[in-house]
RNA sequence: GGGCGAUUAGCUCAGUUGGCUAGAGCGCCUGCCUUACAAGCAGGAAGUCGGUGGUUCAAGUCCGCCAUCGCCCA
């Protein structure tokens, strides 16, 4: 019969590769259009050769319990996944290998070698990221994976190119931009990063023309620009220097003569000397005086950095050595002024940590006013809606703000500009030795392919017919084929079938410091190629941070690896910096947590509107001198699973062999209240989900479990599952829990996945034997439970809180008596009330009671007086005795009732204040104040009967 | 420099229209290998809700100022 079997050792490991192979296997992933809606999220695609970490495994556990949620939720849920190429990133990490494995550049192989090299290095590393993801549980639709640079995506990229360029909204112009000397090639101003660097502000004394014996002063942090001054700025109203405005200077060292202009933007008198020196080709704010006032632009860097033949002299060298230089000189030639240290912010590349120089050349641009507009009405008209909302700003103040993108980059590893050149009619382009062009002047006419074939170029050139054409040597900004994602990979620009059934899509989960990079370009995009929002909500997940609340890298070294935490083992880390006694380099250990309990960990902590997940690692250190590490977050979602477990197998399961299930409605109090709790879990699971609130939805899910079902339903229920004389409480009660176990599994399934689906598969067959239909075979796709089939039953809630209470009084008594051993039978409880009734309702429940504290009899009559020698407890308006003789320990028991008594008289005192104060009866809400009213009554109840004796 | 956010128990965090005695997990203390679970059970201690001023009958919650920390942008 029911014989009670021994629980296995829950083993995640087991339960979750198995599982996820099977879903594999079965499809259960996958996704076809039907007459379903459409449930769609489109993945933000990792780096193609990165790996795995703790912010990845935040947002993609996010999205999959979305996913999850809305497939059993009757959707057609479809999570595309696929990976971006990430020009600069995976570029400069070939290019490293290169030098140091063959002592080579990318110049030394050339192009074509260079990307053989990359796609190699793709090919290699490429899956890796994708296999974590599944390591993760991610229900990924893996036959839509995508690649921005498979041919259908870079044809979106070319297409949408050439559609702007024809629009006018892309275009080729010289700029100032943000040149890495490193990388060699431009970059956007969310590339950069700024670090606070110690510097000098040097004062230089320019002679005025004709005059050497006077001087105008002017004060810079890079001296070595000033070889590009075309101009001293001064503002118009200084009085010291209105005499020379319109006079000339003459710059030192070139001996070059400029103009002192005057321009009030630029030159602020109470700033530095009020005189300011402008070099238009090298640094953004004298660049927009320079185009006020006309001014020559003169270029002294070459593109790696050192200065070139308008440098004179200093040609050649490097910026650093030519400031040493340039200082030197100035200062053989008594024309250095002060010097003031300070300290300021320095651009650096994002990439190589190079010193980005702005840096005057040709690049590719998009006119971003029109697209601006687009992307600030899709928010503002509630089209795209951010979670948290406050997130909107930072939205709407990027798109105020952003200034013309440049989206060319002078690397290889990307969507080559589809811009081709005559050289025939331009022979000012400069080729290589392999016949690639390596400058491309500013006149040189575009010559564009037909944008309805995919692969096209043009043919010959339509001025003389040439066919000797070469394509722009830039390839684009990787966000540029970024925006189009939720597009392309669903088939646009073609007018598919996924495109028109999984587009727009549902909700884009992402990290907050790409809202403006990558989040407005998309709705732009949408909103200008298809006319319809790419997503309904941005939900932005928090960032993962170390317990001082610095961000999680691997290059600060206080990173741990998500993929080490769910099968365990042991990481070398070498960051940066040592932190508190951890030094920078070491072996850490990690225990093996399960992907369910990572899950579970990691949900939790993604509460509401929360910003941050302050992640504590517990490093402890062996004496081998490597460390132990422990996540508390994870133990408690390790232990949840264990308790699931063990739940199931070693009581339900154990005990509901040959359940029948009985159709009527359960007389038992327990289990009237159990199904309340069943509706308030399903109503509050799904509340919480739908509105993102998934550490609320695990809260929820926790407290159904551990408290409402384990602590007290089985415990009392476990009466009625061991009689074996047949008789119907058993089978309400088996009933009852197959019931519980069918709606809680589902209601976990988004959480933890794999331990839902393995003991779903264990339960289905109870329930059919047991007559309860249950059609679908899998959790994953079974049908998310409704809470209206669970009735709530207010009553049997407050006589399971009273019964609750009870016990715990009790076992408080139990504890607090040193007298009374743990496991003693306690002889009798007695229960006294004003009325009958309020002791009649709580009598279905005096067998649980007694099991749960281990007391023999429970006596409940009205107006009993206390026995001597008992112990006092109030529970509500129920008093509850506990007589011992000889076992009470009496001094304990007083102090103990003088503790109580002295709190309910503080309660009364300060509830009487209240209730007298006529402004409190007279303003407060009705309910509040009666609420009061009815409190202080139990209150003098209650302090009367703890003083009988 | 500009903007945003945070500050609640030793730690990490809940506390969504202001209204019962501010909650949870971890940690800590006490006692238990009680037959699903020691990855457990029972009980307990622990908070002037960062400071200060204000609005209100009533403030962890709303407003002002201050402090500390963090993030984003330039």
């Amino acid at each position: 019969m029911t014989e009670p079997r021994k629980p296995q050792a829950f083993s995640a490991l087991e339960i979750e590769a198995k599982w996820y192979q099977y879903w594999e296997e079965h499809q259960c992933f996958h996704s076809e259009p039907d007459n379903r809606p459409s449930y769609t999220i489109v993945i933000p695609p990792p780096n193609v050769t990165g790996a795995l970490h703790m912010g990845h495994a935040v947002n993609n556990v996010i999205q999959d319990v979305l996913i999850r949620y809305h497939r059993m939720g009757g959707y057609n849920a479809c999570w595309v996944p696929g990976t971006d190429h990430a020009g600069i990133a995976t570029q400069s990490v070939v290019e490293k290998r290169l030098r140091q494995e063959e002592g080579k550049s990318r110049h030394d192989i050339g192009r074509e070698a260079l990307l053989a090299k990359i796609w190699q290095w793709k090919e290699l590393y490429g899956n890796r990221i994708i296999g974590q993801l599944k390591r993760l549980g991610c229900s990924c639709d893996w036959q839509r994976t995508r690649f921005t640079m498979d041919d259908w995506l870079s044809y979106a990229v070319r297409y949408v190119f050439l559609e702007l360029f024809a629009e006018k909204l892309v275009y080729r112009g010289k700029r100032l931009i943000n040149w890495c000397p490193g990388c060699r090639t431009a970059l956007s101003n969310d590339e950069l990063v700024y670090e606070t660097v110690d510097a000098n502000f040097w004062e230089i004394r320019y002679p005025l023309e004709g005059q050497s014996d006077e001087f105008i002063t002017v004060a810079t942090t890079r001296p070595e620009t000033m070889l590009g001054d075309t101009a001293v700025a001064v503002n118009s109203q200084d009085v010291r220097y209105q005499k020379w405005i319109g006079k000339r200077c003459l710059l030192p060292l070139l001996n070059r003569p400029i103009p002192i202009i005057a321009d009030d933007i630029l030159a602020d008198p109470k700033k530095g000397t009020g005189a300011v020196k402008v070099t238009p080709a090298h640094d953004p704010n004298d660049y927009a005086c320079g185009q006020r006032n006309h001014l020559p632009m003169i270029n002294i860097l070459n593109d790696d950095g050192s200065l070139n033949d308008n440098a004179g002299p200093y040609r050649g060298m490097s910026a650093a050595a030519a400031r040493a230089k340039v200082l030197a000189d100035l200062k053989a030639q008594n024309l250095l002024g002060k010097t003031h240290k300070l300290q300021h912010d320095v651009a650096h590349c994002y990439r190589s940590h190079d010193i980005v120089e702005p840096y005057l050349s040709n690049q590719w641009f998009v006119r971003m006013e029109p697209l601006v507009a687009l992307a600030r009405k899709a928010v503002l008209d509630g089209e795209v809606t951010f979670f948290p909302k406050k997130r909107a700003e930072d939205y709407l103040r990027w798109l105020d703000q952003t200034p013309d993108w440049c989206i060319s980059r002078q690397i290889w590893w990307g969507h080559r500009i589809p811009i081709w050149y005559c050289t025939k009619c331009y022979p000012g382009i400069v080729l290589d030795e392999r016949g690639e062009p390596n400058l491309v002047p500013e006149t040189a006419q575009p010559i564009l392919p037909q944008t309805s074939s995919r692969n096209a170029c043009p043919e010959a050139c339509p001025q003389c017919g040439n066919k000797k054409l070469v394509q722009d040597p830039d390839v684009l900004d990787t966000w540029f084929s970024s925006q189009l994602w939720p597009l392309s990979t669903l088939g646009w620009p073609e007018e598919t079938q996924d495109l028109k059934y999984y587009y727009p899509t549902q909700v884009l989960v992402t990290a907050r410091d790409i809202i403006a990079l990558w989040v407005a370009r998309m709705v732009m995009m949408g909103m200008k190629f298809r006319g319809l929002r790419p997503f309904a909500h941005v939900l932005i997940n928090p960032t993962v941070q170390d317990e001082r609340g610095d961000i999680m890298s691997k290059t600060r070294g206080n990173g741990v690896d998500p993929l080490k935490l769910i099968v365990g083992g042991s990481d070398h880390i070498q960051g940066k910096d040592a932190f508190g006694d951890i030094p920078a380099d070491r072996i850490e250990h990690y225990p093996s947590y399960g992907c369910d309990a990572l899950r579970y960990g990691l949900m939790t902590m993604a509460s509401g509107d929360v910003q941050d997940i302050r992640l504590i690692v517990q490093r402890s250190l062996r004496p081998d001198k490597e460390y132990d590490v422990s996540l508390p977050v994870l133990e408690e979602g390790r232990r949840f699973c264990n308790k699931i477990w063990q739940a199931c197998h070693g009581v339900i399961f154990a005990n509901c062999q040959e359940a029948k299930i009985v159709k009527k409605n359960s007389p038992h109090l327990e289990d009237i209240w159990l199904t309340d709790r069943l509706h308030h879990a399903v109503k509050g699971v799904s509340e919480m989900l739908d509105a993102y609130r998934l550490g609320e939805a695990c809260e929820i899910l926790y407290r159904f479990f551990w408290d409402d079902l384990c602590s007290w339903y089985l415990e009392i229920v476990k009466l009625r599952l061991w009689e074996n004389d047949g008789k119907k409480s058993k089978q309400y009660a088996q009933t009852t829990l197959l019931k519980a176990l069918h709606v809680f599994l589902r209601l976990l399934h988004p959480i933890m996945p794999h331990l839902s689906e393995e003991l779903w598969h264990t339960l289905l067959p109870l329930l059919n034997a047991a007559g309860l239909e249950e059609k679908s075979e899998n959790c994953i796709v079974a049908a998310w439970p409704e809470a209206k089939s669970y009735a709530c039953d207010a009553q049997a809630v407050s006589v399971m809180e009273l019964a609750r209470g009870v016990t715990s009084a009790i076992n408080n008594i139990r504890a607090e008596q040193k007298g009374i051993r743990e496991g003693q039978k306690i002889p009798k409880v007695i229960l006294t009330a004003a009325n009958a009734e309020q002791l009649d309702v709580l009598q279905p429940l005096f067998e649980g009671i007694k099991k749960l504290t281990k007391v023999e009899e429970i006596a409940a009559t009205p107006d009993v007086a206390k026995p001597p020698h008992s112990a006092v407890r109030m529970v509500q308006n129920i008093t509850l005795y506990l007589p011992l003789t000889g076992l009470i320990d009496l001094d304990a028991e007083k102090t103990r009732i003088a503790k109580d008594v002295a709190k309910i008289e503080e309660q009364i005192k300060q509830l009487e204040n209240k209730l007298a104060n006529p402004n409190y009866t007279g303003k407060a809400k009705a309910e509040v104040v009666e609420r009061d009213r009815a409190r202080l009554e139990e209150f003098k109840e209650r302090h009367k009967n703890l003083q009988k004796e």
